[in-house]
DNA sequence: TTGACATGAAACCATTTGGTTTTATATATA
DNA sequence: TATATATAAAACCAAATGGTTTCATGTCAA
C-alpha cells in the first residue's frame, strides 16, 4: 500500500512533522552538526538523527563530513515544488477575496 | 508526545498523504458528495471518509448536508498559511539563484 | 596511546496511520 | 410501505512513525 510515485510525497511527508519543520527553520540560520541540532530539542540525538534522515530523503538538507562531525545544511530548492503545488490554490483563495469584495461593494449600494 | 500547539500542524499533517492532496485537487474543480469522491479512488468509502475527516480537522474542506448526502467543498483559505510558511524559504531559493548567476557572470570575465 | 567526543546502527516499544469489514441509521424512491 | 441509497460508526488489523536504550566505530586531543 501507499506506493505512489508522487514527486511531492517525500517533501510533504518530511514537512508533516513539527520537529522537522523546526529543524528546517533552524538550518535556515546556518549549517550545524547533529549534536548542536539535537541540543535544541527535548529528545535524544538518535531521534533527531532519524528526523534528519527523513529530511535527507526529501533532499531538503545536504550533509558534508568534517572530521568526526557531519555538518547539515538547508537545501531549500525542493521546497519550491511544494510551494508551487500550494500556490495552485491561490486562485481559489483570490476568488474568495474577490467574492468578499463584491459583496462589500454591493452592500454599499 | 507530539503535543505541539503549532498552528500549521493540522494543515501539514493533512497534506502529507497523496490521497488527501488528490482530494483537494479534485474539490478544486467543484464540490462533491463522499460517494462520488470515493469512486475516484481504489479504496473503500470508509477509507476515503477518514481522509475527509482529517481534511476537515485541518479546516481544508467544508461540509453541507443535502438530504442524505453530505457535500464536501474545498476551503482553500488555510492553505495560505502553509504557503506562507514555505514562502519564507523563497529567499534562500533566490539566494541560490543569485549565487549561480554571480558564478556564471564571473566565469564570463 | 589513551580517553573523550561525534556519530551510526541496531533492537526494541507504544502509538498512530491507513486501510478493511460489518452493522446501523436516515433519506429517497418505486 | 418496502426497498434501495448515502452515509456514519465501530471493531479490527498490519505497517509506519516517533521515540527509546544500548553498543560499535572513527576522530580528535592530552
Amino acid at each position: 500500500m501507499m506506493n505512489y510515485h508522487d514527486p511531492h510525497q517525500h517533501i510533504f511527508r518530511a514537512l508533516a512533522d513539527p520537529t522537522r519543520r523546526a529543524i528546517l527553520s533552524m538550518l535556515s540560520q546556518g549549517e550545524r552538526p547533529i549534536g548542536e541540532i539535537a541540543s535544541e530539542f527535548e529528545m535524544t540525538r538518535p531521534a533527531v538523527a532519524k528526523h534528519l534522515k527523513i529530511l535527507k530523503e526529501g533532499d531538503l538538507i545536504s550533509i558534508t563530513e568534517a572530521g568526526r562531525e557531519r555538518i547539515h545544511s538547508l537545501n531549500p530548492t525542493p521546497l519550491k515544488s511544494a510551494s508551487d503545488w500550494l500556490n495552485f490554490f491561490d486562485q481559489f483563495w483570490d476568488d474568495k477575496l474577490t467574492q468578499l469584495k463584491t459583496q462589500v461593494e454591493q452592500s454599499n449600494d
